[in-house]
DNA sequence: GCGTTTTTAATGTCAGACATTTAAAAACGT
DNA sequence: ACGTTTTTAAATGTCTGACATTAAAAACGC
């Protein structure tokens, strides 16, 4: 492992992407120690912080853990895919928030996911599955709820329909594609009837998980995509409507 | 934006998450300058190597880039899909290398998320698309291809289907699962007769996806799921049988 | 008014020190 | 000899202060 310093780039992002390459290449394995801090400082020819900078880079992905005391350092992290979940879902997140990324786009890009796990979730889903996505409807039914509150409840009830799937590389692709949504959802006022007809249609979706049915799953995922899709429309009417009356 | 120097966590740490928070919730918006790292180090009574280091954090999943110079600092960066997608590559690759994700499981997930582009390709494919895919088969036909370069096409191929689909959000998230998968598929040695059955399927789903057949494009992808599949598992077993002749 | 030079403010890097944590080694008492 | 306590050592975490480098703005000269 070797970094140029003559390079315009930062030390410590050279030093980051040579550790970076060696963990992905599998030069360094699971839960190996790297050398201490001052031996890599020593090794790459640089000072300690410059070092530490670099592992913090890698610490901000998860590929290193640290430990203190005399048996501490560096080690290769085995990530996880709960850590894995909340990275991309903060990335995604922002892509949404900051790419003018259309909400149409987004939401079709949901949907067409979700309903790639429709099929698999069908079909291998468990009673513990169907149970969460009841309640999560029973939730939704409840007079009171905000919009926050019933958006949760929405992620929540989409996420064990992909959970259903239980294919866990699936669970964390869509993880981002569901959860980066909500904030864009939550800019949608729902009124009681929007909830009614959503509470509806995601009986409608249980049902036909219940019966293993996964063209009415999909079918049934393609009328609330419709269905979300016309919302969106009605907010940001509404919203530029109200604009318009206080330009006046 | 207040930080705990009781807590156990690192200081950096901390900072890191504050600042993080601060960008996802939108009271640091894109392009804005954060203040100086002296300024930063003073407001949370720390020392500036430990600001820098939060900093790094943050630069690592590209929520911020630095700017030498006297109007030089910190801004809150707009992520690009490019950036988006080699991290969540990375991401992805180490997932499958390092938590013992079946093949079968990967290759579900890939082919499912794929099928969820395919009516949308279908539908919205331009010329562009059609030409690199043809480009992409006729590449995988040229004998003394290495194995490595068969799958680098093959990879490319698959991502201008996705890409076919005009939706930047499922580009990135399909960039994951289709990437990620390489290394696994570079465990495969293609004999000349399995080449030319992908190169057949290749074939096919380019015909459907040139007579906008959404059916056929995902029939021909179920096809390739089950020959890729099947692949892997003449693989695995060749691997095994080997082992077991060297334990003698 | 334009090109050149100087200034300045910021990040990038270094050196050395001290604080804190942790586990292992050593010392100790029974 | 064994178990407990104390000490020690090695590592990360943090601080201070300094200098190097960069790039834009200001000052300057023509």
């Amino acid at each position: 492992m070797k970094i140029d310093p003559q390079s315009p780039a930062d030390l410590s992002a050279q030093i980051a992407s040579a550790i970076r390459d060696a963990i992905i290449a599998g030069e360094l394995i699971v839960d190996q120690r790297l050398p201490s801090e001052a031996e890599m400082a020593e090794h790459f020819d640089v000072s300690r912080p410059t070092v530490r900078e670099a592992l913090k880079r890698l610490a901000a992905q998860s590929l290193i853990r640290t430990q203190r005391g005399a048996t501490g350092g560096a080690f290769v992290n085995r990530i996880r895919f709960e850590e894995a979940y909340s990275q991309q879902i903060t990335t995604s997140t922002l892509l949404l928030s900051m790419n003018t990324v259309s909400f149409e786009t987004a939401c079709e890009a949901r949907y067409a996911l979700e309903r790639a796990c429709a099929a698999l979730s069908a079909k291998r889903r468990t009673a513990d599955h169907l149970a969460t996505m009841r309640a999560e409807i029973h939730r939704q039914s409840q007079p009171g709820l905000t919009d926050e509150a019933f958006c949760a409840s929405d992620v929540a009830f989409h996420r064990a329909l992909v959970d259903g799937a239980g294919n866990p590389v699936m669970s964390y692709q869509l993880a981002g594609a569901v959860e980066a949504m909500q904030p864009l959802m939550n800019m949608i006022t729902f009124t009681a009837r929007d909830r009614a007809r959503i509470v509806q249609m995601h009986g409608d979706i249980a049902d036909a998980v219940e019966r293993r049915d996964a063209a009415g799953v999909e079918a049934g995922l393609t009328a609330l995509e419709h269905e979300t899709q016309q919302l969106a429309l009605n907010a940001i009417a509404a919203r530029d409507a109200a604009k318009e009356q206080a330009a006046r």
